[in-house]
DNA sequence: AAACTAGTCAACCGCTAGTCA
DNA sequence: GTGACTAGCGGTTGACTAGTT
């Protein structure tokens, strides 16, 4: 079926906002003639509009019963929980406020509501607690690795070596928009923390930054902790910096007797910092919540991590 | 004072579902 | 069953504004 284009522009058609004049048409004829019949409203209106154009001014602006201003503590409570029954529904929201529209819920909700809730540590989508979405990430990861046998281990070890890798690159790609002051209260407040049972090995983690580009305050650190290693695999005599790195360096969050990943680095409250501290690095964030869960899941469609290569221009294109 | 950045929100775009001939 | 059309929805864009450098 060919649809015919709603809004043309080769027939002078008029876009961008809306003048007052056109809202006295608008708003006059609908008066007379009411709601409907949006897609020859505007020739009988005297508008050089598209019917659609018509349609939502006159909903999310026209309308008479339309409430304006602030929005009350109440009705940010019934979009909370509204949210959190229909999820982004935005008209079945709408229908829930009356005399507020779902574009102006919509844009409060993207504008204020989400970042509040982000703030509190709740979920915007989920409406859980970070920590319980972690939690159940976690633990799902503790089921799995109890349950490799010794003829996995191998197989399974060269995937970690492969995902830390990876996740070693993207976030030396992502990661230097990490809050680096509070990475390194994490890294430097003791270490790692790992959460593994299957092996009793000393943890020990390398970690670099490259801060080079990096904009917050914070242009490099010293961490305390002496449990960090040097991109040979060294130990090193803490503290040292972490703005040296460059993108031949080792794996990030790797330790080659423990194939521990970037998220047995840290325990749950650590992690939750560092979530809370790069919101808004989304993609760094999703990558490192895929990486914590993905492994033996089941249903994961995506390709695994460590069916990636470690170069950045597959980095890129593996989020493009 | 000018340039830049970030936040806000009205309007647009692409798509789907429903209706009717 | 098919095609044309309308209404409505959710995601995205971009103009505007306020704040910061």
């Amino acid at each position: 079926m060919v649809r015919t284009p709603c809004c043309r522009a080769e027939l002078g058609l008029k876009k961008g906002a809306w003048t007052p004049e056109e809202d006295q048409k608008l708003t006059s004829y609908v008066n007379r003639h009411g709601e409907g019949g949006w897609r020859t409203l505007p020739e009988k209106a005297g508008l050089k509009r598209c019917g659609k154009s018509c349609r939502l001014r006159w909903a999310n602006y026209l309308r008479p019963d339309i409430k304006r201003g602030e929005f009350t503590e109440d009705e940010e409570l019934s979009i909370i929980s509204l949210h959190a029954l229909h999820g982004n529904k935005w008209a079945a929201i709408a229908r829930g406020l009356p005399g507020r529209t779902d574009n102006e819920i919509k844009n409060y909700w993207n504008t204020h509501i989400k970042k509040r809730l982000i703030k509190k540590g709740v979920d915007p989508v989920t409406h859980k607690n970070i920590s319980e979405n972690l939690q159940d990430i976690l633990e799902k990861r503790n089921i799995n690795q109890t349950i490799i046998t010794s003829d996995d281990d191998l197989d399974h070890n060269k995937k970690m070596e492969k995902s830390a890798r990876f996740l070693n690159r993207v976030a030396n790609r992502f990661g230097k928009r990490i809050n680096q002051s509070v990475l390194s209260e994490i890294i430097g407040s003791g270490g790692p923390h790992a959460t593994i049972t299957n092996n009793t090995t000393t943890i020990t983690t390398s970690v670099t930054v490259d801060s080079k580009s990096d904009k917050s305050t914070s242009s490099s650190f010293t961490p305390t902790s002496n449990l960090l290693m040097t991109a040979n695999g060294n130990a090193t005599s803490s503290p040292s910096t972490f703005s040296e790195s460059s993108i031949n360096d080792r794996l990030m969050y790797w330790d080659k007797e423990d194939d521990i990943g970037f998220s047995t680095f840290l325990n749950d409250e650590d992690f939750m910092v560092l979530e809370e501290s790069c919101v808004e690095n989304t993609e760094f964030m999703k990558e490192l919540t895929r990486f914590l869960g993905e492994d033996e899941t089941d249903n994961v469609e995506m390709m695994p991590v460590y069916e990636h290569q470690d170069s950045f221009e597959d980095i890129d294109n593996y989020f493009a």
